[in-house]
DNA sequence: AATATACTGCAACGTTGTTGCATTAACAAA
DNA sequence: TTTGTTAATGCAACAACGTTGCAGTATATT
């Protein structure tokens, strides 16, 4: 279970997550890396530091599988329950750390939610 | 523009989604009409009718397409605000008629929103 | 240094969805 | 009803994202 050996993918991986403050796609990591990594490796890694509690992931806009560092989240525990932003125009996704209030659901167990807001970024926005 | 002429395939797809009043997978939909239509045809209906704003659609589990039947929507407004609810038992996927309050977010233009919450539904509820 | 096994790269594959193009069918007008 | 326009369809091929199997490599432990 979860990563065990510190290897460079994993190094690099995690550095460019410490880096920038965003969430960051595994098809732009997989772009970003390609001389250096394989994507099949790229692709492992990321579900291993999902496990460990390291990062968590989300689907964006199109489906595609965005991850960013989790905060406080372990092995045994994953909650990332806080909404992410999307930007339309230039693609960036924010984590946002305001949590949602859920609906009320008679009759329904919710083991997670996730809630995508898209729109235009302070960066984009006119 | 959106659907002009009534054919066999907006017939049949429309009864199905005013038969069942559950959201319904572009998936699910093909499987189940693939000996009568072409998935392309499928695909390319389904997209009419969200431009109509006959149909929403929204991205489920796994980065699968979904659509459901619209409450007052139209061709220039889509107001499909409400939040999913998909089971992670039997799949099944359900529109939730409350709305959601988004979270204050500041400098940024909020176009859409997605909120999928996942659990277990009543059904398979133990 | 030797060993066990986690990690990697490669190639091939799977699934969902899209595109181009020739053919067919819906609808309007004569 | 027949004709003509063009939207809708089916087919095949493709595209994108992600997964799997396997042989070879690197890491950590002894």
């Amino acid at each position: 279970m979860g990563v065990i050996r510190k290897t460079k993918t994993v190094e690099v991986l995690l550095n460019e997550f410490n880096k920038r403050a965003v969430a960051i796609s595994a098809k732009n990591l997989i772009k970003q890396f390609q001389t250096s990594f394989n994507k099949t490796t790229i692709y492992r890694v990321l579900d291993k530091l999902e496990e460990d509690g390291v990062l968590h992931s989300f689907l964006g806009k199109d489906g595609l599988k965005w991850y960013a560092k989790c905060k406080g989240c372990s092995a045994s525990e994953h909650n990332d329950l806080h909404p992410h932003f999307q930007c339309l125009n230039c693609g960036k996704v924010d984590c946002l750390s305001e949590s949602v209030k859920l609906p009320e659901i008679p009759n329904r167990k919710i083991k997670v939610s996730q809630l995508l807001i898209q729109g235009t970024c302070d960066t984009c926005y006119l």
